[in-house]
DNA sequence: GCCAACGTTGGC
DNA sequence: GCCAACGTTGGC
């Protein structure tokens, strides 16, 4: 799951209760999907730094709450208020996030250099989704052997 | 700031 | 439904 860290980086969530954030502000339809129709209470995240002097990986998480209304929708103050939406029919929602460990960050160039993560939708050409799935044997290699 | 690669919008 | 124009993402 990619977050700006000028906005929400890790740091900011570990200083937060719980360590744990409303992942707020995710306005398109096939990442909220994941999120409402992939995510469960446990699955685990690789928590990802992007637009920033050093993209990559900065840490491990996990989901501590199932897809709800993502509340920034409703504020017509907020850059992420959608007219359209409604408390009664919601066209957002976002899962809670809780990280688990601060690693060294894994830039995007070693992320590239290792085969074993050659075909991981993260780093496929042209991607710019926010929320991707990760294949069971990359989170290994990279839980497993990046950061051992 | 550049720009590739998308995604969204809206006229028809 | 098509598709041109426009907007966004995100690494560099």
């Amino acid at each position: 799951m990619k977050t700006e860290p000028g906005v929400v980086g890790i740091d900011d969530v570990l200083a937060m209760p719980n360590q744990t954030v409303d992942w707020w502000g995710v306005r398109n339809y096939q990442a909220r999907n994941f999120m409402r129709d992939q995510m469960k209470v446990g699955d685990k995240v690789l928590f990802y730094h992007s637009s920033c002097a050093e993209p990559g990986i900065a840490g491990l998480a996990e989901v501590a709450k199932l897809a709800y209304p993502d509340r920034m929708q409703f504020d017509p103050k907020s850059p992420y208020f959608d007219p359209k939406s409604t408390p009664g029919n919601p066209r957002w929602v976002n899962v809670d996030v809780r990280v688990t460990k601060k690693t060294r960050l894994i830039g995007l160039a070693e992320l590239r250099s290792h085969p074993e993560l050659e075909r991981m939708r993260l780093l496929q050409r042209g991607n710019r989704l926010s929320i991707t799935p990760v294949d069971p044997a990359e989170w290994e290699f990279i839980t497993g052997s990046l950061l051992k």
